[in-house]
DNA sequence: TAGTTGACCGGAA
DNA sequence: ATTCCGGCCAACT
């Protein structure tokens, strides 16, 4: 809880394994629902190792863009969780 | 300091 | 269903 791009990176780093979260969501969670554009901003600039930004996806359920379309088979698993996503 | 950019979103055509 | 447009935020130049 220090400033915008801090908690996003908390709260992604917080995604549990087989879900995915939307940058509106994580936006949200960080107590910005509209700073999703900044969401995606933030961890094109800012990539760490300790955040899996692949769990990040778009609302609608596409992956978006992880590695600049470097998807991998990752999204085998998050194609799982982006339904839970709709479903939730 | 100000302007541009981008891994976005939602609504309208 | 797809494509286009406007709007919001933080970081970059």
């Amino acid at each position: 809880m220090e400033t915008f791009t801090k908690k996003v990176y908390e709260i992604v780093r917080n995604i549990p394994i087989g879900k995915t979260m939307s940058y509106k969501e994580v936006a949200i969670k960080a107590d910005n629902p509209k700073a999703y554009r900044a969401v995606g901003n933030i961890l094109n600039k800012n990539y760490n190792e300790d955040i899996p930004c692949h769990r990040v996806i778009r609302t609608d359920g596409k992956t978006g863009g992880y590695n600049r379309g470097s998807e991998i088979k990752k999204i085998k698993l998050i194609k799982e969780s982006k339904i839970l996503i709709k479903h939730n």
